[in-house]
RNA sequence: GGCGACGUGGCCAAGCGGCAAGGCAAGGGUCUGCAAAACCCUGAUCAUCGGUUCAAAUCCGAUCGUCGCCUCCA
């Protein structure tokens, strides 16, 4: 069995092959920090590190680069706009957003550089391809020269040509070809700047990705991920400006994920359609959203509503309750019964992976996963001991984990003033059932329900939790 | 105009040539004093039309619809 990954470059699923055997080099493409991230960043970060994780698993040694393009002309604006330094706004924001990374239980990468730190490597790459003629300068602006580029939109599939006719944004007459892209930008009054060949200014958007993968990674590395609306011109302009430079084919694979959906159109900082990562992480769990990326597959377009959020919610609930101990007093399965037990625990983990191994296919995956809560749940009213359930739970954590799922859950009794008084009332209600005086314990229980509190009983006693 | 994605039961969504996964919701049942949970059972011929094939949701063509990129955007 092979690993399969849908490349954008050659718009089929390509059996994944690193350069350096057993090491993967992947970078993804992260924020320009300009304003606070959204669910739409969410499901992009989520998507890799699922990916990163499960290459973990299949036993590679990743290395993962995530930037943070940190100096940009929206950032500019945007501190303008509130008389912040646009650094401190920057660095605000990075913060932040690494925040949300950790609540949605996202590994660190390995690397998370930031354009503003890299700019020695700019200029000199910027100074190489001019040298190379492959960039020219004017009036202390920096471009690259598309027509030098043979393969320009290769990963686009679009040629030059095509894109004129529906160039419609105005065309500065110093470009020698309209689709020639800034590599340097000359700083006008008021604008942070950086010294260069050309005059004091700062790096275009595109060359500091490719001056990082660079740095961090070399000349070729194996996956480059980002968003599916990077793929022109941002992961177009790197090709083309890293390619020129080294000679080489720059990333094996390109990754894209698709776009969130919110109101049916894409969620999108510059349009306002979006929800908040932080917004949202108040009201739930980071394992809720990584459960709405889980269920559906990550290239095309994902729905983000209400329903789907609630639908995630009782997902997850059902994951956990294979999560349950053993009936108390089990005496455990039988023999045919722990062979078959057994047999299901392993099929579900080839199943799950077989799944994984086709371009990630998380929805098919998290459906061998529910088999497998089924199965453990069937385990558990079949008499399964508390050795027997715990070895099918490890099997099941074990995947869930690689897809990043904790399965935790959050605890709002713990330190909640009212849960003394509420195992009272419990205490309470058990003496009132022991003398059956039913309609009490259902009013009890049905007054705690108002109030948010979920009693369950069972033969061994009550339990609760809020809802 | 160029490039692309998508349309599967009420909702979310796998499958991509061989009798349609999974989750949510709904209905019935087992268990329970009742309820909850868990378990069991029930439901779709896959936008439309035409073609290829022994066989198509899966391939080809057309049509309709939705969304996206070509300008900053994960």
């Amino acid at each position: 069995m092979s690993l399969k990954l849908y490349n954008t470059l050659t718009r089929t699923k390509e059996e994944f092959v690193t350069i350096e055997p057993g090491k993967v080099r992947m970078y993804v493409c992260g924020p320009t920090v300009y304003d606070k991230a959204h669910m739409g960043h969410a499901m992009s970060a989520l998507v890799f590190d699922i990916l990163r994780r499960y290459l973990v698993f299949r036993g590679y040694e990743v290395t993962y680069v995530m930037n943070f393009t940190d100096v940009d002309d929206k950032i500019i604006k945007r501190a303008n706009e509130s008389g912040e330094d646009p650094f401190v706004l920057g660095q605000r924001l990075i913060d932040d957003y690494k925040q949300n990374l950790v609540d949605l239980n996202i590994l660190p990468a390995t690397i998370h550089p930031r354009a503003t730190q890299e700019m020695e490597g700019i200029v000199e790459m910027i100074q190489d391809l001019i040298n190379k003629g492959c960039a020219y300068a004017v009036d202390g602006d920096v471009y690259f020269r598309v027509e030098k580029d043979a393969d320009y939109g290769k990963l686009s599939h679009r040629n030059i040509n095509d894109m004129q006719a529906g160039a419609r944004i105005d065309v500065d007459e110093r470009k020698e070809h309209p689709m020639d892209f800034a590599l340097w930008k000359s700083a006008k009054p008021g604008e942070p700047y950086w010294g260069s060949p050309w005059g004091n200014g700062r790096p275009g958007w595109h060359i500091e990705c490719s001056v990082m993968s660079r740095e961090h990674l070399g000349d070729q590395i194996d996956i480059h991920g980002g968003g599916n609306d990077l793929i022109f011109p941002h992961h177009e302009n790197e090709i083309a400006q890293t390619e020129s430079v080294t000679g080489k084919p720059f990333a094996r694979f390109w990754m894209h994920n698709g776009m969130l959906q919110l109101n049916g159109q894409d969620m999108s900082k510059s349009t306002g359609n979006l929800v908040r990562i932080e917004d949202f992480l108040r009201d739930h769990s980071g394992d809720v959203m990584r459960m709405i990326v889980l269920n559906g597959s990550y290239r095309g377009p994902m729905t983000f509503t209400d329903e789907v959020v609630a639908q995630a919610e009782k997902a997850l609930e059902r994951m956990r309750s294979a999560l349950k101990p053993a009936l108390p007093g089990a005496e455990g399965l039988s023999e045919a019964d722990t062979r078959e037990f057994h047999d299901a625990l392993f099929n579900a983990r080839e199943e799950f992976v077989a799944c994984m191994d086709d371009d990630i296919n998380t929805a098919g995956a998290v459906g061998k996963l529910f088999d497998l809560v089924r199965t453990i749940n069937q385990a558990r009213d079949r008499g399964a001991n508390a050795e027997q359930i715990a070895f099918g739970q490890a099997g099941l954590l074990e995947l869930t984990g690689v897809l990043g799922l904790t399965l935790a859950v959050e605890d709002k009794s713990a330190g909640n003033p009212a849960s003394d008084y509420i195992d009272l009332l419990l205490e309470l209600r058990a003496e009132v059932r022991q003398r059956k005086l039913y309609d009490l314990s259902d009013l009890i229980r049905n007054r705690l329900k108002a109030l948010g509190v979920v009693i369950e009983d069972s033969r061994e006693g009550s339990s609760w939790h809020f809802e």
